[in-house]
DNA sequence: CAAAGAACCTGGCGGC
DNA sequence: TGCCGCCAGGTTCTTT
């Protein structure tokens, strides 16, 4: 499957945001109900028709759609979700079509979403603060740094996998760049969080920002269903590790296989040689 | 409060 | 060839 995590949602927004800025929202097309759930369409297409657009920003995995009334378009594409730019909003993908938003320039911004997990809702001005206090840090900000790092695994007895997956503790890592990192700080999957070394943090820190930069550089993984805002692949997934590389030669030792376990329910890559 | 598990969805795939 | 059941995973809700 595919699953835009930071990486990729930071991608459309960079591409987004100079084809949307300052324009309006002239109309809306809700052609699947469930993925503006729980408001009507028609309270949707009225929080979001006629708004000029002020900028958009992403926070976790969230992108978010400044308004000049004080309002935010918010989207999360969850597993199987693609926000694509189009010139012509009838040329927009008609599978899995789920919300057509139409510009005042013309252009249209498609919706598209295979498993229907996706969700577009608009939040308001006095609701935003509380909304997004719910998530971890960003991990690309610079007081993401190994002490706010080990101050977040300290005490925690969950497999250290399980934590990287926890937007509450971090905004924005999921399956694939879960597995990336800790081959890149040689750390087990399964590890204790609060037994997880001062050493191995430092490069677990480090491994977080680079991995997660060297995705955005490539645009992502695309390794099925995602694709950037121009509807291209990403190409990220062309240097996994370990990611779904499940008994290939290990590319850091060379010796060992990738294997595959299940870590809080989820398929986890990872190489027994490197790490430990 | 922490942690684990189920539910939500659809399409692809293995097995028979 | 066709059908059944399972799997994938981000987030929320429920249970322990």
């Amino acid at each position: 499957m595919l699953m835009p995590e930071l990486p990729e949602v930071e991608t459309v927004k960079r591409q987004l945001e100079p084809l949307v800025t300052g324009r309006t929202i002239a109309s809306v097309r809700v052609l699947d109900s469930l993925a503006v759930a729980p408001a009507s369409p028609a309270a949707f297409r009225k929080a979001v028709r006629d708004k000029p657009i002020l900028g958009i920003t992403r926070r976790g995995k969230y992108l978010r759609v400044q308004m000049t009334s004080g309002e935010t378009l918010v989207l999360h594409l969850r597993m199987t979700g693609r926000l694509t730019h189009i010139d012509d909003p009838r040329s927009a993908e008609k599978r899995h079509l789920r919300i057509l938003f139409t510009l005042d320039d013309g252009s249209g911004l498609a919706f598209n979403d295979l498993r229907r997990f996706g969700r577009a809702f608009v939040l308001s001005a006095a609701d935003s603060e509380k909304y997004w206090e719910r998530l971890g840090p960003e991990p690309l900000e610079r007081s993401f740094n190994s002490k706010a790092l080990k101050g977040i695994l300290d005490s925690r007895k969950r497999p250290i996998k399980s934590l990287l997956l926890d937007q509450s503790l971090i905004a924005g890592i999921g399956n694939i760049y879960a597995d990336e990192t800790l081959f890149r700080a040689g750390i087990h999957p399964l590890r204790p969080a609060a037994e997880v070394t001062g050493p191995e943090v430092s490069r677990l820190a480090q491994a977080i920002k680079e991995t997660l930069r060297a995705a955005i550089a490539l645009e992502g993984s695309s390794v099925d269903t995602y694709r950037t805002a121009r509807g291209l692949r990403g190409r990220f997934q062309e240097t996994f590790r370990v990611h779904r590389r499940l008994g290939e030669l290990c590319p850091g030792c060379g010796a060992a296989t990738v294997e595959k376990i299940k870590v809080g329910g989820r398929g986890t890559y990872f190489c027994p040689g490197c790490q430990t």
